[in-house]
DNA sequence: CCCAAAGGCCAC
DNA sequence: AAACGTGGCCTTTGGG
């Protein structure tokens, strides 16, 4: 990452309308979208751009124009609002860096709002406020990784998915049978409706309606909790077949269809809008188009073109190894060197196997007190004390009403006012057992909450340093237009794909590892925690892992 | 008519 | 009775 360089020079571009403010210290230059691309082909000494991506960026990607680095103003405004050592950050009144939505007249409303000042200005704010935090370095580093994860979503927009439309509908046709008619039931799921329908003797039955599929079911004599999959799977019955196969195919029909294959599908690719940082951890979310919930029943659609290859990579274990450096727990860390992590706990002899590792870790990620998951996290504890005491800190201060930070800095939301209040009432002299019950039971919700959002926040964080870096080494492997280089076409919390000319397969492979190692190092320094990659060179997606 | 909540399932 | 985290997005349902 760029943190190795002398500092950029930064440029500012604000939107004014049509054109764009360019400002870079005292000197401004206003131009519109074709002048703009100019300046930045222009310039030669690779500076930091200072602006909204999601707002600027997209023109220079229109005119083939790419950027090395970036300070994002809105991300970074979101960061120093929540980071330690940064209340003024937290005190500034509301202003459309935080929301586009929010105008100045809001103000009207009881919401207190600010004149939104300009990018320039913003930028400069946000530079003082970082001198005075209390890990100033640490929130740098974030605020550029995640500033360039916001080019790397623009440039993923623009550049899409390889997608098969042919193959998509091939894998509908074989499951669905053929395209409907607008609004109608594809064949086979209105045969599945009519083999439920008589098993429940329920002939006008929507399945579609758990009101009504819950009333059939009660009806024929079948007690279930509810009407979801898991609890219908434990029920003997005819009925269970039909529905389950109705269930998993009518929503590949309603959520990964023909509709959306129209919607979302173009010239053979699909473009998925990323909304980086838009999950409280700092995941991202999407906009639209389920980009992040991609159904392993469809990924052979996404197939490379011809004399490209995709290369797939996902971290191993990312979030117990972040763990482990997180809480520099050398037992975990070890367990983990240079093999499954999991397989690493059973040859220690934590638990008796793979399985056993892998649902007691994730209860302690996620706070299970009950359970497989709950019963195995003693047994965690008992040999990697310091991890999990990690885990039970965050958890106790969320209980509390505190706040917690990842590895980088970024903070936790504070209570609700919900929250507060439940916590308010049960402590009250007139509380009744009901009362204390709720405020237990909100201090506890609010305990699991702080206790994954340090791990799956600093796995973000690894995440976003891995793909900045990759990113960087993708363009210098390459030559020629953008469309001709190896490039980013798809981010999903802890996997990458890359689509690139088979003849760079192996550089690309190489360089996707070398990235990993540089964001292990980045956030973790000189401990002896490693994040190896599963690396697959394939044709289509669904032939890896 | 629009909209939000509820129920459900997909991903990590 | 609830019970393990973060989300998106689909359909149904019911309220305004």
């Amino acid at each position: 990452m760029d943190a190795d360089h002398a500092p950029a020079r930064a440029v500012v571009v604000d939107p004014e309308g049509d054109s764009f403010l360019v400002r870079e210290g005292e000197r401004s230059l206003r131009v519109d979208a074709a002048g703009l691309a100019a300046v930045v082909l222009a310039r030669r000494d690779d500076p930091r751009w200072v602006w909204d991506t999601p707002r600027v960026y997209p023109v220079l990607l229109a005119a083939g124009v790419r950027v090395g680095r970036a300070w994002d103003l809105r991300l970074a405004r979101a960061v120093l609002r929540r980071a330690a050592g940064t209340p003024e950050a937290a005190a500034w009144p509301r202003d459309e860096w935080d929301d586009p939505a929010l105008a100045a007249d809001d103000g009207a409303l009881g919401i207190d709002v600010a004149p939104t000042p300009p990018a320039a200005e913003e930028h400069r704010r946000q530079l003082s406020l970082l001198e005075g935090a209390e890990r100033p370095g640490a929130l740098r580093l974030l605020i550029t990784a995640e500033s360039a994860g916001a080019l790397a979503a623009a440039e993923m927009r623009v550049t899409g998915l390889p997608w098969s439309a042919s193959e998509h509908l091939r894998v509908l046709d074989g499951l669905l049978g053929p395209r409907p008619t607008a609004g109608a039931r594809p064949a086979r799921l209105e045969a599945l409706v009519e083999e439920v329908r008589a098993a429940l003797t329920a002939p006008a039955l929507n399945p579609d309606s758990p009101v009504e599929l819950s009333r059939a079911l009660r009806l024929a004599g079948i007690a279930v909790a509810s009407t979801r999959a898991d609890d219908l799977r434990r029920v003997e019955h005819p009925v269970v077949a039909p529905l389950l196969a109705y269930k998993k195919l009518a929503r590949l029909h309603a959520a990964n269809g023909w509709h959306w294959l129209d919607a979302w599908v173009r010239d053979g690719r699909f473009h998925p809008d990323y909304v980086v940082s838009g999950v409280v951890t700092g995941r991202w979310a999407t906009r639209g188009g389920g980009a992040l919930q991609l159904p392993r029943q469809i990924r052979s659609a996404v197939v490379a073109d011809p004399g490209w290859c995709l290369v797939v990579a996902d971290a191993a274990q990312l979030e117990p190894r972040v763990l482990a450096g997180l809480a520099h727990d050398r037992a975990m860390a070890t367990a983990g060197h240079g093999r499954d992590l999991y397989d690493g706990m059973v040859a220690s002899g934590a638990v008796a196997d793979r399985a056993s590792a892998k649902v007691g870790m994730l209860g302690a990620l996620y706070g299970a007190t009950s359970g497989d998951g709950g019963r195995l996290v003693p047994r965690l504890a008992q040999r990697f004390p310091r991890a999990l005491a990690l885990v039970e800190q965050a958890a106790r201060d969320g209980e509390r009403g505190g706040t917690v930070h990842t590895l980088l800095g970024r903070g936790s939301p504070p209570p609700g006012a919900a929250h507060r209040a439940a916590i308010a009432a049960g402590g009250g002299v007139e509380a009744d057992d009901a009362l204390q019950r709720r405020a237990r039971a909100a201090a506890r919700d609010r305990g699991r909450f702080t206790r994954n959002f340090v791990v799956q926040g600093t796995a973000a964080e690894w995440a976003l340093c891995w793909l900045a870096d990759l990113r960087q080494r993708l363009w210098l492997l390459g030559d020629g237009e953008l469309a001709e280089r190896p490039q980013l076409v798809y981010f999903l919390h802890d996997e990458v794909i890359v689509h690139a000319p088979v003849a760079l397969a192996a550089e690309v492979e190489a360089a996707v590892r070398a990235a990993a190692r540089t964001a292990g190092r980045l956030l973790f320094g000189d401990f002896p925690i490693d994040f190896p990659l599963d690396v697959a060179v394939v044709e289509r997606y669904s032939d890896a892992g």
